[in-house]
Parts: structure tokens; C-alpha cells; sequence
DNA sequence: GTGAAAGCGCTAACAA
DNA sequence: TTGTTAGCGCTTTCAC
């Protein structure tokens, strides 16, 4: 059923009935009751294409997701993030689209979404520390909003982000505070924004508690479980072992747990290890440890607030920059403990 | 810039560039270079919504992912899935669009994505073991692929799954073998089909190695780390203790992990754990244990393969009906020992 | 308050 | 080999 065929069973004209389903004033109530009930009945939904084919507008917000190789695993992070912006776009009559770039053809990737006009916006997944695509999507003349931020930014953007470096520092300052002062952190890459944002909180609470930043005692990867496991068991081998672990991950945390117990150690007494997660974790809490709060995946807000935003800036782009900063209500300690050396 | 655009800029008509692009034989090979070059020089991209409006195709996959409820955590498996997909798609020139539908509105999401004209085909992820579904896309009479099986159907459909069942028969053979039984089995939601295979391939062994089935070492819920602690907890608990835990997910492995080591045992020396995951699993083998096999993510391939089976459908509908069963080669073994009881 | 007609950017008969 | 024309299903001026 398609508009001409319903304005026909109703002897009206499409545009009056165009108009009386979306809402324009000039159509009289009866007529309007008149419509909407044959639509409903009819099952009528107007055809997406060529509705925005009409009016210019594509009615579609693209996320872009990166994939750094072609055998990299997706992040989860993302299904939950999307997951909270299509309950968003949803209501307001939108479409998701979804489209997985690999690293190297980005450009053109982003360049063809809208040179099609199949999107109205774009929400950029995975910011690095400096960020070409910032660059290009204005080029482009593309809205956006960014999941996270750019450390190297010159001009403003929308972004909506984790407080990644305030929950390093608190994590970090907990296990000083137990006593700890050599302590590993396994990061994620660090040429991505929100690894390098938790080095920096770090290294905050290491300065502030005046003590030594150790380039030994950091690495950073992706954060798969093998990473963890073959840093974690070089570091428990060395001769000034950390005696406690800041894992930026749980996936990392695994393999750090697989170290220690191969090395005959126990997690929470020997060695301490406190596990960040933003993704709803998996790990409930094991009983003595602290922990900071664990609710169920605040990424899912962010990705409804980023939606929000998105749309709300393709409305209306003298709204201009638009940012929200979480709180990482997440950083959950998974295991701590007096501070030992192996 | 668009068609007309280029087209005047050629001296050319609309027509004959659209072919030229689109690769008809009728034009000259010298128009065709000259065309190409054009376009590429003026970055010029079809735009899609007037293609599709135009063709009647709408060059777009929907897959929809159920979530239970509101709150619940999106499984990543389709993260992996999508990702997979989204390969096929762009080499063929589709786009994926995602739509979280909550399972009670299910019906009127696929009859507003069929309506709306915004998708060719649609893949249907989380089948129960009898699904409404199939019928309604008939009805509709949208083309789709099914994400696994639906066990009670008496007309055919088009379908990839991992094989389950035999899976689980494997593993819970090979806990037998080792001395175990009773197993328990530890499992997704039953209603989905998935976990319902599952329990009839740990059925399978049991009843070929004529063991009992014991209704009370069998559990059945959603896939969580909090259901798999509970779970185990109670079970160490009994008078008729499991000696091996059969786990369905890590997810919920790590709960079971959990209820051991606080049971005061040791997984792999006290009781033995299978966990099966087709998702890329984030658990390395600790050493002492069997395991069938562990590629990275069979999941992605499901994905490749269904986009795959769908386009074809797409494109010649009397392909029908399509089906693949992959071997869940997955199924690994965190932990296995001894039979013995706590 | 309602309708006629043009047009969004493309494809696909049909003509030449 | 190329061009003319109509039309996909909708919105939107403009006229009544």
C-alpha cells in the first residue's frame, strides 16, 4: 500500500493525505481522523527512499565502526553502544546503518556514505589521539559526533565521553593507597584516545603520590587475553616485579590471572590486580575486594546520549559544540590485596 | 554532484552515462573510459535513495537483533556476525542496516522494515525452537536467512548454523570418557533453539553411554555470569554433587569458576569444566586440558556465509531452500581432570 | 481545507 | 551507440 493507492481509496488527494499524516495544520480534523485510520488499517507505512528522496533528507545515521585487520575481533563495547543509539534513533523515525571500515580505506569509506546521501550524520567510533577523520567530516560538511575525544584537537567537535583518566587516576591512587608502589598497568593502544587518556590518569596519581613512573612497568596493545598473559608473565619474572596490576580490560585481566597462577601465585594476596571495564562486566565481585560501583553498561547511555546529540545537532547545528563527560562508573576492582613481591 | 551534473558536464545524456557507469554493453568503449574518468575526477556517487527508488531495490540488509529485555546485554556473538556480513555486503554494493528489536514488538518491526521498502532480505538472529517468525516473513514476503535452526518447522527456509548438538554430544563424551557421571549442564535459555540442541546432544551421550539424565543437574536460563554462580553454587551443594560442569558460555563459565573456588575446590583437579563458546573465546588453553579446537571466531564466517546465502536468494529466488551447517569447532575444553566428587 | 503539478536523482522502456 | 521520456513514491510550492 502506497500513498497514491490510499489517497485513492479515500478519495482525497496525496497531498491532503500526506499532509493530515504528518501532522500539518491545515488539514481538518475529521479528514485527519479519516486518514489515519485507513492507514492504520491499510498497514500503510510511507516508503523510507522515497521519502527522503523528497525532502534531501536520508532519515539514516551511520556508524562506523573500525577494524583494525581483517581477523581483529569487534569490540562489545560497540554492540552495546549502538544498541542504546538505535533505541534513540528509533523513536524519532530514524535508521541505523552500519558499516565496519578497516583502517586503511577510512577515507573513502566516509567520502562515499555521504557523496550516496545515505546518511544524515555519523557517529565516529574509536577516536586515536589525533584525529584525521575530524577533519575530513567537516570537509564533507557531515555532522557528527564522536564516541570519545581527540587529545589533539585544534577546533571544536561534539563528542561524549568516559572520564577514562579520572577513573585511572582513582583506581591507580586505591592500590597506592593498599600500599602498593610499583604497579603494572596493562593498557590498550595507546595511539587510540581512550588508552592514552588512562596513562595519563596513571601517571596523575603516581606523580601525586611522588612516586616513580616506571616505562618498564607499562605496556600497551590490544587488549586481547594473550597480551595479558605474556606481559603479565615477563613482568612476574623480572627482578623488580610490580605487585600489582591496573588491567585496562577484563579480556586482559584473564590472561593476567592465567600469569599468576602459572607463576604460583595468588590473586588478592600475593599480587593485586584492579580490572577496568566499561562494558558491563562479567566479573561479579568476589567479596574482599573494594569496589567502586558496578551497574549495567554505561556504555549503552552513551550510546543513547550520542544519538541525542547527533540528532539534535542535524535539527538544529547552531547547537554547536555539543559534549557530555561520564563518569566511568565501571573501574570495579576485581581482586586486591597487601602489597608483596613474588 | 550528481547524474545531471556529470552528464552535462559530458555533453552527454543521463542515459548513457548511467549506462557507461553501470557497465551496459551498448556504450563505446571510448564513452565508457571517458565517463569513468569523469566520475571519478568529479567523485561522483550514485546516490542510493534514488537508485533504489528507481529499481525497486533497495541495495539494503536488515538484520534484527532480539533483546529480551530493556536492560538485558547485547550478546556479542552479533557483533561478530554483523561483521562478517557487512564484508559480503559492501562488496556487493548493499548496505546493513540494524534494527534492536525488543520481543514483544517483533511483528510490527518486520512488517514496517518490509513496508517502509528499506530492506531486499533481512537475516534473523535468535530463533526459538518454534518461531512465528518464518511464517510472518513469508507472508510478507521478504526474503531472509536464518541464524541458526528452528527445530519445529514444517516448511523449509533458508538457514546457517553451527552444529550444535553434535558439539555438545562431543564434549559430553569426552567427560564420560574421562570417567565422569554426573554432568551438568549448564545452558542457555532453552526456548532458543540453540540451547535446546544443545541439551539434546548432551542427551545424546548420556542415553548412548546409557547414564542417567538427571532433570536436577540441568539448568536453563540466560547466559550470565551471576546464573552460572548460582547455578554451581547450588549444585556443590547437593546430597548428588556433579563431578563436571558442561558450561554453555564463558560468560557463564566464569560464574561456575567462581562457585568452585569459593566451594573451597580446584577446577581441573577436583571437577572438571567443559565450556563451549562459538564466539572467539577469550580463554587460552591452561595446559593440562583437551580441546578440540580454537580458530578465531567461527561466528564471522556464519556471518560471511548467511550474507552470502541471502544475496543469492536475492538475486534468484528459486535457490531455495539454501542451508549450511558448520562445525562448532570451538567447543574447547578450559578444564577437565579426574572424576571426583566434592 | 484541499488539490494539481513539479521535482528529488536515478533507471529503463522505447525510439532514433 | 545514443537520446527521449516516463516513472519510482513521496513532499512541497502554488493555486483554488
Amino acid at each position: 500500500m502506497n500513498l497514491k493507492q490510499l489517497s485513492e481509496h479515500l478519495g482525497l488527494s496525496q497531498t491532503t493525505v500526506s499532509r493530515a499524516l504528518n501532522g500539518y495544520p491545515e488539514v481538518s480534523e475529521s479528514t485527519r481522523k479519516r486518514v489515519q485510520l485507513a492507514a492504520a488499517e491499510g498497514n500503510y507505512r510511507p516508503n523510507l527512499r522515497a521519502m527522503s528522496l523528497a525532502t534531501g533528507k536520508a532519515m539514516t545515521i551511520g556508524h562506523v565502526i573500525p577494524v583494525a585487520d581483517q581477523h581483529d575481533v569487534v569490540n562489545p563495547i560497540f554492540a552495546e553502544f549502538v544498541a542504546g543509539a538505535s533505541q534513540v534513533y528509533k523513536q524519532h523515525g530514524y535508521e541505523l546503518t552500519l558499516t565496519i571500515a578497516e583502517t586503511r580505506n577510512e577515507e573513502s569509506i566516509y567520502r562515499s556514505i555521504a557523496a550516496r546521501g545515505a546518511v544524515d550524520g555519523v557517529i565516529v567510533h574509536s577516536p586515536k589521539r589525533t584525529e584525521p577523520r575530524l577533519a575530513l567530516l567537516r570537509e564533507i560538511g557531515l555532522p557528527f559526533v564522536v564516541h570519545g575525544r581527540v587529545s589533539e584537537s585544534d577546533t571544536p567537535y561534539n563528542w561524549i565521553d568516559m572520564n577514562n583518566r579520572r577513573a585511572f587516576k582513582q583506581a591507580t591512587q586505591l592500590l597506592i593507597d593498599l600500599g602498593h608502589t610499583d604497579i603494572a598497568l596493562i593498557n590498550g593502544d595507546e595511539s587510540l584516545n581512550f588508552a592514552w587518556l588512562r596513562r595519563l590518569g596513571f601517571e596523575d596519581a603516581m606523580r601525586e603520590n611522588k612516586l616513580p613512573i616506571k616505562k618498564a612497568l607499562m605496556a600497551s596493545a590490544d587488549l586481547t587475553e594473550t597480551f595479558g598473559y605474556q606481559t603479565a608473565s615477563a613482568l612476574l619474572k623480572c627482578s623488580d616485579c610490580p605487585t600489582a596490576f591496573l588491567a585496562s580490560s577484563y579480556v586482559v585481566a584473564l590472561g593476567i590471572r592465567r600469569a599468576i597462577g602459572q607463576a604460583g601465585l595468588q590473586m588478592g594476596k600475593d599480587i593485586s590486580v584492579i580490572i577496568h571495564d566499561d562494558e558491563l562486566s562479567y566479573f561479579d565481585n568476589d567479596g574482599a575486594i573494594p569496589q567502586f560501583t558496578a551497574t549495567r553498561s554505561s556504555v549503552r547511555e552513551a550510546g543513547i546520549l550520542a544519538a541525542d546529540m547527533l540528532l539534535k545537532q542535524i535539527d538544529d547545528p547552531t547547537l554547536f559544540p555539543q559534549n557530555t563527560l561520564l563518569e566511568s562508573h565501571l573501574t570495579m576492582g576485581l581482586s586486591t590485596g597487601p602489597a608483596k613481591r613474588a
